[in-house]
DNA sequence: CGTCTATTTGAATGTACTCAAAAGCGGTGG
DNA sequence: CCACCGCTTTTGAGTACATTCAAATAGACG
């Protein structure tokens, strides 16, 4: 049940968990599931978990002072769902969290997250890669919103992630591109696809 | 000459570093001068390294397909000036890093970095902190250029970095928030400075 | 099938950009 | 100490990219 964490855990790594490093994962990650419109972290809730998913899909997002959704992530399989502002404080979650389809997370709170860390240094150092990659990866994506036009964030996203152009409706890309649901409407009625 | 960095680290741990640990930094950490202008790292660069600045300023940028610079941060003293995608692979920098005025790291190359991680699980601790914070901030500005107009970012940003304003020339500002300096100047002429 | 949501379409509008030029400012050398 | 040079900031006119709002159409779900 808990062999896609460790396996992906296992592979950000030189050498693969020992024993007692994949007990403390698998003692303390516990399967969940999600129904489509399920929310697993509304803004404003204070519990705050992690949680790798294994099958099925969430989007990340924050709503503006004008009411308005801004998508930031989409996690799916082998992805992590989490608010890390908030799962690191105490403070209420600025974010949300939906299932955009049926899914199943292994999921684990704050507390028992932080003894993962007190008691095995390999979770440092396999979080402190993802948190570079994902910090990598929105550098990234702060040059294209400041350097692409809404045609060419499209163009990119088609390219970097087919596998999700189908699956997300048009208007949640929308708002993880930075730009109208409509916009993209005439964007899609010019550029084949 | 180590002190800044020392303390530095140690903020960021729940205990303090040992002497071995201190050691293992103050080894591998050399004080390099740079002077206003003069480049840490250039885009096409192979050698990578990571310096945390004891005083001065960089800014680190890259150059669209257009020739435009977009300035993706700016490091003042106890911050460090890096491309990490480039330090933790081996292929050549996208950025480049320019002291803006005369300036001091504290610098460690690409294979003694690692000599760090791999013998001092606190290394990896720290900069898993430090990743997580970059990258929530990196999250968050994101939220703030698809939320905000270009007046509400120029507001956020004296707000949050008063001490950058009067430093860092306007045009450098507008790159980093994502706008034209000339509309940046029409903005500081409607709105007091 | 009927309802609810998602997508498309169009017209009017707005925010921010481009390009060109003038004005301001700072440093340097005579 | 002043004059010049280079760089930054300001200004303005014209334009472009993207948004808003409203309504029609298409699709998905039960």
């Amino acid at each position: 049940m808990h062999a896609p964490l460790l396996k992906h855990i296992n592979q950000f790594l030189l050498k693969p968990m020992d024993p007692a490093e994949e007990k403390a994962v698998t003692d303390r990650f516990a399967l969940k599931a999600y129904r489509k419109r399920q929310y697993l972290l509304q803004a404003g809730d204070s519990s705050s978990k992690n949680s790798f998913v294994v099958s099925g899909c969430f989007r990340v997002y924050v709503v503006d002072t004008n009411g308005k959704e801004h998508n930031l992530q989409f996690a799916v399989e082998n992805g992590w769902a989490l608010d890390m502002g908030s799962l690191y404080k105490e403070e209420p979650s600025e974010m949300n969290i939906e299932a955009l389809e049926d899914s199943a997370v292994l999921q684990i709170e704050r507390k028992a997250f932080y003894e993962l860390y007190d008691n095995f240094p390999v979770f440092d150092r396999y979080f402190r890669i993802l948190a570079e990659n994902a910090y990598i990866a929105a550098q990234k994506r702060l040059i294209r919103s400041h350097s692409f036009t809404a045609e060419e964030r499209y163009a990119d996203f088609i390219a970097r992630y087919p596998h999700l152009v189908n699956r997300i409706s048009d208007a949640k890309i929308a708002s993880f591109l930075g730009m109208t649901p409509e916009f993209l409407s005439k964007l899609r009625r010019n550029f084949g696809k």
